[in-house]
DNA sequence: GATGAATGAGCCTTCATTCAT
DNA sequence: GATGAATGAAGGCTCATTCAT
């Protein structure tokens, strides 16, 4: 039975939407809550400032995106495998939703140093993510010893840019053409010698 | 002998502090005016605008980035070589200088939309640089065939986010722990089998 | 009972003292938030611009004229003797409220090209006022055929000119001096010979 | 023989066509300056104050109009005919240069309060013009006793209206339809009896 | 006589946040 | 729980005028 969402449910969406739009410099207040069926006290009832908004939103998304990577490589054990379902999906998501894509990669910054240490969280965890793997497969032996620390955060930064990319010129497709690329790139980087690729 | 500085040249050094502190839209005019000897006319008789003037520093910073990049390659003609150099060229730069990279890494983006097309500007001045030297690479056969353009900025994109992280939270070392793993990972992801890296 | 005046109504009383007193360019928005017991962020509340509040107070004068003209011509059916009445009030209202007519005869061309609009707005209104009673009077005989079009404009910018110069040095008595004279003159200019002028 | 313009002239040239086109609130010094060869400094040496050069444009724009209405009436000896004479030339002259009109009836107003003085002395001298030939026909007995005075701004309020239409809609024109109203109208208003008009 | 970089007071407007009702 | 009018500090920018060279 489908119910009607939360207040707060109803403000983040279109929190949501402004940000992505328009950044979070310059998304006013009166604009989301223009796009929502409350007043603005109503809105600061929920939420205390434009800032702590900002960061629910965030979290909301970058939470769905971690579900989304883990429900995708819970069946998998081969820790390369579960590294390439991640990669995968996460393109394919990001691939898939825009705006969720600028959320995620691009207007967080907007905020300023107020930022720092929210980005630093948000990409910790997919960071993390990635070192669990890296780590399971050096201890299977599935790939040589590296800086697994050092080597998450620069599969993250690439996936990030090649995305951005994206978001800005249009090119090049997420799916098709970004991911067998990084893919074979970042694996091989990694020292895993080019096997066929999963769905490949 | 040492002359004054130009007005515009003690502006933008001015601005360049201010907004590597604060970030764009943290940072107030007369802010930069107070660390000039100047005033406000004065600096809107030399750049029109704000947001000119902050293009105006990234593009300086980006123009010394670059030619430092340019002059420490120029001797250097085995392609993988000047790939190695000029990632080092780029970690140590920036490894030296909070401050600029502060600047080119992140503070462009807190401009909110008006910087999309800066950053694309500045960031694929550098893909290129590497786009070229892996082209070259495939064609005197070095590493073999790969979509160099996607490449180029994965591996910006993997560069970027490694500072970004020490920006942050002061780890890697640039220089000492990150180029290392980074030339390793990024160079064997594109085919070069670790030989023995320069200087390493 | 009196209540207290809305706070759009405040603003724009505080806003005709101004505009009236300085014009509308050495007005600053201070100025008038300072006679108001408002911030200057209500005032905008209120009002999206320093041109709007113009326009709008301007807007309300006009009004105000036109239905007080409105109002003394209601009873009389002759369109001669309408004119007079016409002429009498418009002579009278501004004559007795010298912020009134300095606000709508004067500064409202210290706007700029912006007015432009708005003055011929403003004017057209008692233009075609005029002009209505003259056609009426050319169709009842009352008076030969003429271009009431521009006849109306006429008389409109005759008063407009004598009561600015009123404003500015004066003279004539608007109600004792200027009105016997200019209806006088401009009915005799329509063909209507001096009959005893009502209320003369 | 044609010799270089002088200095001054070259600027107030400038300046009328910036005033003209702009108003004089939104005419910037800068702007007179670009239309010139000369340089801000330069332009100050000859005006003191943009005011100065605002009022010295409209005088000598003035000066221009009384001479050529001037030299229009200058044969005729008969009143009556004179001030149709001159109906006609103020007419023509400012039905011909829109630019000119402009600046004469409607830019000075937008200096606010300071322009005050300076209309006054502008629309007296053409008041003045009329004041004397009405007050000649008086003397002839070719109309009955008026109050020159008031009718001699009346006049003056009436041209200006009329054209002050024509320069915002385009209508009536000048010399062709607005001239032979305003000369009946005017005319038959201080007692001249429709003769044929002059050159009608 | 000229130049044009520099001055600096002043202006309109924005907007996150509050709070009386 | 809601409302939305009100707050007020802050900010980017303009521009007539000056003056060292």
């Amino acid at each position: 039975m489908k119910t009607r969402p939360t207040a707060r449910d109803r403000i983040m969406e279109a929190a949501e939407v402004v940000f992505a739009e328009k950044g979070y410099h310059d998304t006013a207040m009166d604009e989301i809550v223009r796009r929502t069926d409350m007043s603005k006290g109503g809105l600061y009832f929920h939420f205390p400032s434009k800032e702590r908004l900002f960061f629910a939103v965030m979290d909301h998304l970058g939470n769905r995106l971690a579900e989304r990577i883990n429900a995708s490589i819970a069946q998998e054990s081969d820790a390369i495998a579960r590294l390439e379902i991640a990669l995968t999906t996460v393109l394919e998501s990001l691939g898939k939703r825009r705006r969720l894509a600028k959320l995620l990669l691009v207007q967080g910054y907007s905020m300023g140093n107020a930022f720092e240490k929210k980005r630093i969280e948000t990409y910790s965890r997919f960071a993390s993510l990635i070192k669990d793997n890296l780590d399971l497969a050096v201890e299977e032996g599935s790939i040589p010893p590296i800086d697994t620390e050092i080597v998450s955060h620069l599969w993250v930064g690439a996936v990030n840019e090649v995305l951005i990319r994206w978001l800005y010129t249009g090119k090049p497709a997420p799916v098709k053409e970004a991911l067998p690329v990084l893919k074979k790139i970042l694996l091989r980087g990694v020292g895993v010698e080019a096997k066929v690729s999963i769905g490949g």
